[in-house]
DNA sequence: GACATTCATTAGAATTCTTCTAAATTAGCT
DNA sequence: AGCTAATTTAGAAGAATTCTAATGAATGTC
């Protein structure tokens, strides 16, 4: 395989660049993960996807990958739910509405949410990031 | 037992406002929940408390007392870390830091976080609750 | 390109937290 | 006291995630 020049937005080179191997099983889940805009995915979810496509990926790679994905900044952690952890293809500044019933996930532009006025740290303890997340129910006025 | 005069702040008055019949075990869980400001718990934190105090309780009834406690009003739900669920004695308006090193919680005054601007709930769904989660970590200039 | 080394993958067991089940107990009537 | 519905319980079951220890694959060196 040609791999003189790769885009850093394609799957191979975004594995490289973080330093992580890219692996068989790697580059199926970058594949998933991150080309098709945005995404809020659980391990399960792409364990379905992965293997709707043929892929086999066992579940402890599955999340083995995504947390190294994470710890290299490839994805976001977002915890709105008990017991069920999302991640998030989008690193960037914004927040989350949260369809309960559905247990959906929206994103909402950074900008969208401003915070007037921010809490001080405790002492000895730093700010390491806010959470806004917007738990939406059925409108009732149907 | 006298029981003609009781505050609404006792753990009787509190189960009886809410509709919930004082058993023994829902008395010594909210003597434990309400008698010490507020608190943010864990299940497991309660049935160790109450076992402390000598009282027997089983797990079952304490998540099935923590959920009425919840659906009455009493408690609030908090999520901020998967796979652990907080309840919290406070149910005024207010948000949380979090101390991830120690799986802590904190209240943070609900003026304290002024949003400026809040997104409007997509079509079909209503804002049901705001949360404003600030993750904290050990302040590296020691 | 073969070799060695390090890192990654895997199945399945194990863990953790929470809910369920079905039987026994208790609270709140009359 | 006796009735009924609500509550409690131990233990099993369930769901999500992590661990284990063995196998396999990627990378650097010659």
């Amino acid at each position: 395989m040609d791999v003189t020049h790769v885009s850093e937005t394609e799957p191979l080179g975004r594995l490289r660049k973080a330093g992580l191997r890219p692996t068989r099983q790697r580059l199926a889940l970058a594949r998933m993960l991150f080309s098709q805009g945005d995404r809020h995915v659980t391990a399960e979810q792409l364990r379905d996807e992965v293997a709707a496509e043929g892929a086999r990926v066992s579940m402890a790679t599955i999340y083995n990958t995504l947390h190294h994905f994470t710890r290299a900044g490839l994805l976001r952690h977002v915890v709105v739910d008990a017991g069920r952890t999302y991640f998030d293809t989008n690193t960037g500044h914004h927040h989350h509405f949260y369809v309960e019933s559905e247990h959906r996930l929206i994103d909402i532009d950074g900008d969208t949410v401003r915070l007037a006025s921010v809490p001080d740290a405790p002492p000895g303890r730093a700010i390491d990031s806010i959470d806004v997340i917007v738990r939406l129910k059925p409108d009732i006025r149907a």
